[in-house]
DNA sequence: CTGAAAGCGCTTACAG
DNA sequence: CTGAAAGCGCTTACAG
């Protein structure tokens, strides 16, 4: 339409007749402008389509408006309902969300984490790792702002947002206690390694109070995969005295103990149920669908942008947080 | 560890006796630098772990590094994938990528491109979409370069990555044809509407090369979910001369016509085969396990950050490119 | 092969 | 309530 170069704050000066001090102020609030002078100035934002140029503006105030979350698997499902919930609240404050991936496997973060802190990132969402305290450190010490997921608070270490685990998995197991399930196998991911080892607490915990045994060979670990599961359900299905439900740390274990149930014959719920944890999309795809609890992915981003968000307009550091999201049951037809 | 304020070209220029023009250029490698200074200062740059601010340098290079995708679905795992293939190159590249959610209901579109534009994002990868040629100019009149996925080269309107998906469902029909399958119905979404549309046109094209009937009454048009699948089957099974084959225009569509099936009492693929398209995971998950075309999204995805990384690159505009990626057979139990 | 200096487009003390 | 001007940290003609 219009020729050549882009509109800058000079362009809006001169056409409403103020400074360009005046737009700018216009255009952040920080001082009082006369109605007159605002109304004009706006109308002519307005109609020659001015946006400050992003750079320019970082320059100034060393900030990129942008937010940074990092995952170990950016096509895990789970991941990406994260990565919706910050972009849902960042964009609706006018800022950018970058999502990168670090797999597990080598060391990938800290040169992601380096990344962004190079990129001046705002504000960073690490997903739950085996990220050391310093790849952390060097976070809050280059001055982003930083929002752990899962885990606890601790010092120097930024916020922290996550689920809860243990209390959804204790749900789970009451679920099945309620329709009449007392021999309860538990099917890991491996033994100590999140997000495995708070569910399993939960499972420990539930039968402690339903006063159910916690039996050694009821519990297998394996991997946090279908295979996994298959292995795992081959091992407690075998059992001295077999179980009566499998309780399994994630969907997809969850789905291969459905393949070796029904490879053995077992009607399931009716021989046993199985459980899972998560809700990802297949949980309801596959047959029987899955009964598991669901993890609040999505409030789990918005919760950790808000939180961000929150720290950035902070003058003075405030005290450290830890945001706890509820679970929910969902009750399907595998147990 | 070190105290206060982050290092700048400045203090790498005075540490090594240089001129910050010299530091620049060693960075950039924009004009020859002796090897003995050249090594001097990047022996300072490393020591003090220096890194060029991007606001700063956006603001002289009129460009920030940032590579944007826009996709109706961010959680829809044929669109991470290609998200994740772009990442892997535009990292390699230095540059970030942003990935912005637009949803197809509603005017989100055109509010997200201007946010984009605006934050002079320097390339931008569009989905497939209802996109107007408005929208897209707005980029490319912006000074951004655009790919967009799937359609056809069009002047004014950037470059193209796409998938051969009529080539794929031919490869699909004639895998049906070779297995003795000759009454072969299909399930589309919603007539007209990509990717249904292309999918058919190869189911037809095939057909028609191996001398098959394609009969109106075999072909369904519902939506591209479960659900759609389900009622799709319930029409094409019940036709007067029902399919020994169904063939589904996604894997979504695939899994509800297996509900059908199976409810309805066939055994797949003894009685009837039923295939998906896009190998999303649950086709593999599914029992029986789906037989699809697996969809290339990663390699979409690295083609247009490639593209686009090129073109940014360029001196002079150069001729438009269109990339058709190959697709691939994935053939499992149902089909 | 190297440097001094202008300037990218904003925001924000400082001044009135 | 408003403006003139400094300066954020780079890159790049221009000059030698």
């Amino acid at each position: 339409m219009s020729g050549g170069g882009r509109i800058k704050i000079n362009d809006v000066a001169s056409a409403a007749g103020v400074s360009v001090t005046t737009v700018s102020h216009v255009l952040s609030g920080r001082r009082p402008v006369s109605a007159a002078t605002r109304a004009r100035v706006e109308d002519v934002i307005e109609r020659l389509g001015y946006q400050a140029d992003p750079s320019a503006r970082g320059l100034r105030t060393q900030r990129t408006h942008t937010l940074g979350l990092v995952v170990p698997d950016i096509t895990n499902p789970f991941n990406t309902a994260i990565a919706a919930g910050m972009q849902e609240i960042a964009l609706a404050h006018d800022y950018l969300t970058v999502v990168c991936e670090a797999p597990m496997d080598g060391p990938h973060l800290p040169a992601v984490i380096r990344q962004l802190v190079a990129r001046r990132i705002d504000g960073i969402v690490v997903g739950r790792y085996g990220a050391t305290r310093s790849d952390l450190e060097r976070i809050v010490t280059s001055g982003s702002k930083l929002v752990r997921l899962g885990g606890h608070l601790e010092p120097g270490l930024g916020d922290v947002v996550r689920a809860a685990e243990t209390e959804g998995m204790c749900d789970l197991v009451n679920h099945l206690v309620g329709r009449g399930y007392g021999r309860i196998a538990f099917i890991g991911g491996a033994p100590g390694v999140e997000p495995g080892q708070e569910r399993f607490l939960g499972y420990r915990q539930a039968l402690e109070t339903a006063g159910l045994p916690v039996a050694d060979e009821l519990v297998a670990w394996t991997g946090f995969t279908r295979e996994g599961g298959r292995l795992g359900a081959r091992t407690v299905l075998n059992a001295r005295t077999p179980p009566d439900a499998v309780v399994c740390a994630n969907d997809l274990i969850a789905i291969g103990a459905l393949d070796t149930a029904r490879a053995a014959g077992y009607r399931v719920p009716d021989d046993v149920a199985i459980t899972g944890y998560d809700d990802i999309e297949a949980a309801s795809l596959v047959s029987p669908a899955l009964t598991t609890v669901l993890n609040p992915a999505r409030e789990i981003g918005s919760s950790a942008a808000r939180l961000l968000l929150d720290r950035l307009d902070e003058t003075s550091p405030g005290t450290a947080r830890e945001i706890v999201l509820a679970h929910r049951l969902m009750p399907r037809e595998s147990a």
